[in-house]
DNA sequence: ATGACGATTTACT
DNA sequence: GTAAATCGTCATA
């Protein structure tokens, strides 16, 4: 039985999301990210950061050099496929993956303004301000109930985690800038792959 | 077996 | 501004 389509909403499908990481970073701003639990409940918030890495020769990627291990191995599957890694000891951040099937390359998601679900995501939160909800790779997957159980499940069925597309009413301005965190050095460090709306309140600090 | 590290967040001076 | 928290993963031995 088809699901009902919301108007306004625009069918997302494996084209979508099979373009190159920079561009897919920019076309995913202002889409809602949809998280559907288990019990049911809809979480959401618009995609208002976003982060490219580009492929093997990326060096902030995990991917770099061709780096394919268990961890990063999902990188290499299908565009729409979601890479989901566990890192600092306690934080979970979440990417996209675009480009070809082999080619590692992935959008992490930065920031979210918030939509649906905000009453579950101030008690996964706790004590702070709606604003900063979801404005961070480790804040948005603890509010959306993020983990390694979605690492290499996919955005392009109607599943835990998928991608809703509005027709935009007018084209937003996106800023750009480097990569925030990288270990690296170097060009890489410093190319413009951060995306975000500089209309948002709720980019990550 | 071991050690260093990390696409971060939070609290504290 | 600086530092602590915290642990799975991977490279080296």
């Amino acid at each position: 039985m088809p699901e009902p389509k919301r108007s306004n909403v625009v069918n997302v499908d494996r084209a979508f999301f099979a373009v190159h990481a920079a561009r897919l970073a920019r076309r995913i701003l202002g889409c809602t990210l949809v998280r559907v639990l288990p019990d049911g409940t809809r979480l959401s918030g618009i995609i208002v950061e976003t982060e490219a890495y580009v492929g093997v020769d990326d060096d902030g990627s995990h991917a770099r050099g061709g780096r394919r291990t268990p961890k990063n191995e999902s990188m290499y599957a299908d565009a729409g496929t979601v890479y989901v890694y566990f890192t600092y000891g306690m934080h979970y951040c979440m990417n996209v993956v675009s480009g070809t099937i082999d080619q590692p390359e992935a959008v992490l998601i930065r920031a979210l303004e918030p939509v649906d679900g905000i009453a579950f995501m101030q008690a996964a939160r706790k004590r702070t301000r709606d604003q900063d909800l979801c404005s961070g790779p480790g804040k948005l997957c603890q509010a959306l109930a993020i983990d390694r159980s979605l690492d290499r499940s996919t955005l392009l069925s109607s599943g835990p985690l998928f991608i809703e597309r509005q027709i935009p009413v007018r084209r937003p301005k996106v800023a750009t800038g480097p990569r925030i965190g990288l270990s690296c050095g170097g060009r890489w460090a410093a190319a413009p792959l951060r995306f975000w709306l500089p209309s948002s309140s709720c980019i990550s600090g």
